[in-house]
DNA sequence: TTTATTTCTTAACTTAAGTGAACGATTTAT
DNA sequence: ATAAATCGTTCACTTAAGTTAAGAAATAAA
């Protein structure tokens, strides 16, 4: 399982053996059932999230009602807003599936980040990247109708549809779920 | 003018006179018309920009309809992704009006860093803090209707609203102008 | 200054999303 | 195993956005 978070840090940097225990030795993993919060709204929290296996999804609820904003699977990580700046939380964090990640919180991180400075190095690659990238996806949201929206999510992220609640992934694409069916039911039309 | 751009950098880092001199001395400020392309779909460029007045936009061309999705004004900086991957850029950036900005490149970036390892400091911080900045927003737009997202826009950008052509609004906030025009009409029609 | 172009608004009509409700299917809890 | 709750879909109806077109206003160009 490990592995995968070691996959994962080798698209940036290289490890030592060393390095590789000193991470293992802070014993980071979690396994965590389906339905588990994380993190809930107005919770200060200091823990960032990397998923190895499942799927975590973000939230607000608003006027009652839950409004999902993101899913994190294999190889994704989250650093909650509250973390960096160090507010209560504005929204909820819960497990879509049983899900194994490893939770670190900054106080960990200062002690990694003073022994390898690598990790350093290698954060901040992180973050330039998903800057990169979320900018990416918010111009192709704000572009797009939500059938566009749904199409594209069908070629970028097949899984997210099989594995996700319907009414979520309606959410997420910025829309009701009976608006989602329907929104389906035109595509097949469409095809035939 | 350059005052402004050791304000910003203030909030991030304190310079010595050397190292604003050393800055001053790369000559990074430009004055651009109205309506100039600084960058254009299909572009190679490595310039990064900061502005000092005015206002630029970034626009997608697609179909044939321009799709605003972007606006920077004073204070705010623009790295585009096409410098970040080394690509043909999706997008184009032009002046909303008269604008004075700073261009730099990496090429001059490296010298700087060698020179002043506080600018890497800064990056970080900034990457960091605009990747934050972006999700809040991203998570703002995909929660609400047009309507909110207009109403949001008048109390946290209301200079916007003043300096910037509707149609391009129109665009930023996800719809036609036509729509904003009818939603404007309505929400007066609310207050009354 | 006059002309041309772009921009903004309004209107009528079309299309798609929101809403409320119903129903079966699935999942969860007891 | 059964009851309860959640979930996905469909329907009829409402509301808002897209579309097409036209005209007024503002801007830019000649």
């Amino acid at each position: 399982m490990q592995d995968i978070l070691f996959d994962f840090i080798a698209k940036y940097i290289s490890l030592t053996d060393d390095e590789r225990n000193a991470l293992l030795s802070l014993d980071l993993f979690r396994s965590v059932k389906k339905g588990t919060i994380l993190l809930k709204e107005g919770q200060k929290s200091k823990d960032v999230y990397f998923i190895l296996k499942g799927c975590i999804r973000k939230y607000y609820i608003i006027n009652g009602e839950e409004k999902t904003t993101d899913f994190y699977t294999e190889m994704e990580g989250l650093t909650p807003h509250c973390v960096t700046n160090n507010a209560p939380s504005e929204y909820f964090i819960s497990c879509v599936e049983d899900t194994i990640l490893t939770v670190a919180n900054p106080d960990i991180g200062v002690e990694i980040n003073a022994k390898f400075p690598k990790f350093d190095i290698m954060c901040r690659m992180l973050s330039e990247e998903l800057l990169a990238k979320e900018q990416i996806n918010f111009d192709e949201f704000k572009t797009s109708s939500p059938e566009q929206r749904y199409l594209n999510l069908v070629q970028k992220r097949p899984d997210l549809i099989q594995r996700v609640p319907q009414h979520q992934l309606a959410s997420f694409l910025g829309i009701k779920p009976q608006s989602l069916s329907r929104l389906r039911a035109r595509i097949l039309e469409k095809k035939s």
